[in-house]
DNA sequence: GTAAGTGCAAATGATTTGCAGATGT
DNA sequence: ACATCTGCAAATCATTTGCACTTAC
């Protein structure tokens, strides 16, 4: 019983079609899941959210589809500290800053990366995909309250 | 009968008596080991090497003063990929470029994260330590094999 | 002597895998 | 029909923890 079934939802359940794969109700319902979670989610979230819609759903299903839609290009996950992968559309990819001490995250767009990723390429012939795992640091706030580094 | 007693290890075990800490066999020559190493080491790597030497030195025994060095500042981990983390001195910190395909590791100096600390700190407020994690992409010669990706 | 450190075994958390049965096409 | 998927249980991999015993100081 989805209300709305969002267009990309049909994008995707035909991309799989068109790979041959089968439109199952466990992976109809992640990739609704996927779609309506806009952010980044972990695969224990999305087996919960998965299963509201249908209780017998097991987390090696979501995992398994994961990697299956992975491979398809339209999800990817992150790691973004110590804890569980995130995933997410890959259309909603976008660089993390982590802080260490409070665990915050701070969503940051591909243009903080640019210089990064141009000297990267222009002295090892090397291109980045910024994405895959957070940059840690410390925020504001807890640099603070360490007030152990003395800011350069 | 470690051959040359390397005068930085001597540093550290000062630094960990200092503190109050104990200088016992497993972890004088895990120091040794990290020393001896420079370059990276998994806790499973550092553990046979100690136990070359001790040959009942446990891994947990490994983990508990990776910990305890880490916490004295001497030593640093960071997470290359999905495998395990690696560990070393904090003197040999530097950021490393990792191949999705091939799994190639490049090292780079601190001067090609000067331009996204800047950003990340005038944006944000936030501090970059771009070591713990490593920046993720493809070289060029996986890009060339796989052909899939027209260099922008 | 005594608290910190150790070895071992068992627990944890995230993810993967083998397999017999269910299901989409 | 038949291969693909699924649910489940068990395995795996990296790391952590509880506990009784050692050992550095």
């Amino acid at each position: 019983m989805p209300a709305t079934p969002s267009p990309a939802v049909e994008d995707i359940v035909e991309a799989l079609r068109a790979r041959g794969a089968r439109v199952t109700t466990p992976r109809r319902l992640l990739v609704e899941c996927l779609v309506r979670a806009g952010g980044h989610r972990t695969a224990e979230e999305l087996a919960a959210e998965v299963r509201s819609a249908a209780p017998d759903v097991h987390l090696s299903t979501i995992y398994r589809n994961l990697e299956e839609l992975e491979h398809l290009g339209v999800v990817s996950h992150a790691h973004l500290g110590h804890g569980p992968a995130m995933y997410h559309l890959a259309t909603a990819t976008h660089a993390h800053l982590v802080c260490r001490g409070c665990g915050a995250e701070l969503e940051a767009g591909p243009e903080l990366f640019a210089d990064l990723a141009r000297e990267a390429m222009a002295r090892f012939g090397f291109q980045v995909e910024p994405y895959h795992f957070a940059v840690v640091g410390s925020c504001e706030r807890c640099r603070r309250a360490l007030g152990s580094d003395p800011v350069p």
